[in-house]
DNA sequence: GTATAATCGAGACGGTACGTCCAGTCTTGCG
DNA sequence: CGCAAGACTGGACGTACCGTCTCGATTATAC
């Protein structure tokens, strides 16, 4: 019973670090569009067949460095009585992360990712997009709205967010951020 | 009455269209990142530099294409006396043009074209994004709304809607537009 | 009655200088195969159309502009009652004028424009080549040397010069010309 | 004994010949001028960067391609014990070869691509000029002659024949070869 | 402990596209 | 009508990377 199916055989670990760092750095440094996987490996010191043998694609490569960051801006709720308090407090934490030189260029790149690549699009949409709205979704739950209700409400909160500071830019005041989750809960807890 | 002042001398509008055409036909088979100026120029039947010569970037040339084809998109509110209706209806209109199949490529070329080149973006911005946010807002305006909460309301639900066809692709059913829509109106009118 | 019947209509004298100067120094300054048409119509302020109408190719052009200047390397020959020594002399001239840095570019130009182009060949046989030789012939004749033997020798010197400053560059010796000429010419009547 | 030591890390032999052989090719079709390393890339099924690769230059390429057949033109003297009937044998056969059709192509390729060029000027010089001149010049130094006679003979004959093609094309006859050998030789010693 | 096979760095290979330069032709408007 | 200006199609330049393909030279199990 050879416990170890899944490791795919003797993988170096020192490679596989060094080609995530040196993706990072290059994605930072230029950028998705101008990143290449032979920069990639020359940063790393590594050959270039030994990134291909491991990732399928330029955009599975970056998909894996954003997953990994992810939690820069992945944050729970901190929850207190006051639901629209926690949603607003959380909401504003958000576009604080992604206003961020770091968070900006991290959502551009995971957003062209995503729209280039299919398979790298349902990767990203499961670690982040979809525990981005999980998060405002199960709070409202708790403090008793429907189901149904709280989706919506959760993509109408991180949609108008995200696609604000991705069409506008850093300049996105984070004002703005609470401004829009308090008009969209607002209305209905005081129905 | 503007006759053709601005002239930009002798360009010829033959050549002109030629490409805007063989780009939007390219852009359509083979989505924006197969998109080669070398294939624009054959296709149109043009030497490179004529493209050069007029467009400074590719994505400069994407975006004249987007914008001419925007009204595909960009539609006015029908006004009734039913304000959340109203929103609703040209809601759900906007979510179909953008999971239709012609729709969806538009706005995924848009997105990447945006936020791989900041002044694409800001044409991008003015030309689509603004057009779309500035038509909820005025509608709810004139519903008596105040302008900040117009405007909020009109980020998330803008926001909300093509975030998620964004990040879920064409799979996203428009019923949801509708109730992204209600929900964050909804509270409201019973204020 | 017009005298005026050789002129091909009205062509502009000032342009034509102004072209066959710009093309001189744009030779002297980059060489013959980077000389572009562009850019002598741009140092001559000029339209390229003016060049095309009145020059077939560049390598006419080229030519016009050599055999301007062919009288700086074709020089008759002093005649005292020495043959060998007036041809010595000359022949020294000659390889001084081509191992000259201008003169060197002369024969480097005329060369390559010969050789690339059979119209243009004949046209500096007939200014260059030719005359070259026929001054070393008709001074032998003159000396009472029988015609084939002239013309024999003067190939012999006048290549033998010309084509060894060809192959080796401005590193020709001077006195290998007069050695040459000597050796042709009178070396062997002290066997 | 130099075994193999210098090997410039696995250069691809088939690739070389592929490289060489199209460029001969399309040298005879076209010409130096006409010779694009897009064409010779295409023909020989190769990728342009192979040839940047291992030639620094259009110019090298050729001079290789040169050099390889230079031994159609560079024959030995066969000695007999007459000198100048051994040195018009030779001047014959040179003519002879420099006015194929092949042989003057060969000429003209030659000496376009030394002129244009220093390095491949020296390279040229070193395995064609040089070896043509001191074949002659060994000949007549076996026959008693001077070094510097010797030299002064060979650079007459060998630049009277070969400048003389240059200049007059194929139209030369090798008549005239063997009568300007003769002349440099032994014209004057009957005088 | 060694044998042995997958993995590694390095980088050459056939290709595609880049953005630039220039050829040679064509068109417009001034003098 | 000749000219300057310059836009046009088209071909080639030399460069950057793509993804695939050898090469030895390490290793890290499995014998």
């Amino acid at each position: 019973m050879t416990t170890e199916v899944t490791t795919p055989r003797r993988r170096s670990e020192k490679s596989r670090v060094a080609i995530v760092g040196a993706t990072r750095d290059l994605l930072l440094e230029r950028g998705f569009d101008k990143l290449s996987i032979e920069a990639v490996a020359a940063r790393a010191g590594v050959g270039k067949q030994t990134i291909y043998r491991w990732w399928p694609s330029r955009h599975a490569l970056v998909a894996d460095v954003i997953l990994e960051d992810a939690d820069r801006i992945l944050r729970p709720i901190v929850t207190t009585d006051d639901v629209t308090a926690d949603v607003c407090r959380w909401t504003v934490t958000l576009a604080t992360a992604l206003t961020t030189s770091r968070g900006h260029a991290m959502l551009r790149i995971l957003t062209i990712a995503g729209v280039e690549h299919p398979d790298t699009q349902a990767r990203l949409q499961a670690g982040f997009n979809t525990p981005l709205r999980d998060t405002v979704t199960a709070r409202l739950i708790a403090a008793g709205w429907t189901g149904e209700a709280a989706r919506d409400a959760s993509d109408a909160i991180v949609g108008g967010v995200v696609y604000a500071i991705l069409s506008e830019g850093r300049s996105f005041q984070t004002g703005r951020a609470e401004s829009i989750a308090r008009t969209v809960l607002s209305g209905v807890f005081e129905r």
